[in-house]
DNA sequence: ATGTGGTATATTGTATACCAGACTTATTGG
DNA sequence: CCAATAAGTCTGGTATACAATATACCACAT
């Protein structure tokens, strides 16, 4: 008598405690202002423990990730703080960001196909020139993935993970700046150059305009950003 | 009567357990060659805690560590194994900082004093050309630190810590290549030229230079590596 | 002989207990 | 009243205990 022949994919018995404590805690950091606040923000294991109803033992591991991913800082005996970037390591991550986004683009010229290139221009068909000031938090968004899709389009996991690494930290900077003058409208005027590079596989234009893009951003926030510090 | 002044360093009591065993974790796991290894090492907790004489707990923090740090990969409920990098892994560890460095060597030109710039031509000063294939051990560190040189000159410490943490996964892969065909030589002279565009205050060109020389390292691995996979 | 299933063992995941250092507060001496 | 010191509490660091699961081995049945 043959065994019966189930279609079972794999159980998801993996993702342990502390890497849903992790993200948790992660996406909760994110979403907290902490430009806003007085002080940095001091995280206490037994209460977070207590709030997501485990031990203190999955959270500590959950804070060590968080640390070592530059959210948190742990001081001996003192505890863990929410980190307030410095204005200096926003404008450092600008920087390096630009470095890796640069490559990303001269990588698209020399391997992503033409469709995939064209995606790239469907993302702002829906604005006109005009519009994206009135939408503004829209073409924020959209401005994002657009440098996203940047990043995987090059095919290069590990620059898209640098990236995004770098991304999270300066999320709410991007969609505070994006408003400030006519930046908007700037920024789709760059991002229209930057695909025209690269439809024409021109890959030093294409990594110099997406650089000195960036290296705008830099520019823009070393100068008219004040709530830093 | 008053107390006796001694001179006391500070103790080394801030640095964490948990910090000092990963450090002593990555120095031992980067000194492994894990690509002469079989299959992957298994890391067993409670054995590393009894060689260290401490318990599993700052252990696993330490591993934690480590894994985000990509040196390790923990498997639920079977244990923690030394990653061996895939070639491909390895080949876009090099493009990143290829990316990486090439921004340094834009922002030397930009903030470096030519004093600074000068230590770089004095770190080759003790190699003519021809001994460099004789001494190749001793240009293999001088190498390197050519290298970390342009990331630390460049003033920006994102850039630096991003490109050590790649560094130091392609460390063993540098030490071995150095020494394959006329690589060495063509190093040397690369290296030159590199600074001579910074002298010369030229970054289109050192970023150039130092992104080419770079993927010529890649493009080297690509072909002639065969110890990866 | 081979394959299936159960059990024993080893090892990780999580919880708890204990310790040490730091901050707060109260008390005492000036 | 102020200052300094000591005690107490709070919190993180470490160790240990307990639970869950994977692996290996062995017995039994086919």
């Amino acid at each position: 008598m043959p065994a019966a022949v189930l279609e079972l994919g794999p159980i998801d018995a993996g993702e342990a405690l502390k890497s849903r404590i992790y993200l948790r805690l992660k996406k909760a950091i994110c979403s907290v202002n902490i430009y806003a606040q007085r002080d940095e923000l001091r995280l206490d294991e037994r209460q977070l423990g207590e709030a997501l109803g485990v031990s203190r033992t999955p959270v500590r591991e959950a804070l060590v990730r968080l640390e070592q991913e530059g959210f948190i800082r742990t001081v001996p005996r003192k505890g863990a703080f929410i980190i307030r970037k410095k204005k200096k390591e926003i404008l450092e991550m600008i920087t390096a960001w630009a470095a890796l986004e640069g490559m990303a683009a001269r990588l698209i010229t020399e391997h992503a196909t033409d469709d995939e290139i064209s995606t790239l221009r469907r993302l702002f068909a829906k604005f006109d020139q005009g519009e994206v000031k009135a939408r503004i938090d829209e073409y924020s968004a959209t401005n994002i993935s657009f440098h996203q899709a940047i990043l995987q389009l090059s095919r290069c996991e590990l620059l898209n993970q640098l990236a995004e690494n770098l991304f999270i930290h300066m999320r709410s900077i991007r969609m505070q700046t994006i408003g400030d003058r006519d930046r908007a409208s700037q920024s789709i005027i760059d991002h229209m150059h930057i695909i025209e590079a690269l439809e024409s596989r021109d890959a030093d234009l294409a990594e110099r305009l997406v650089r000195e893009h960036s290296l705008n951003l830099e520019t823009h926030v070393a100068q008219h950003v004040t709530f830093l510090d």
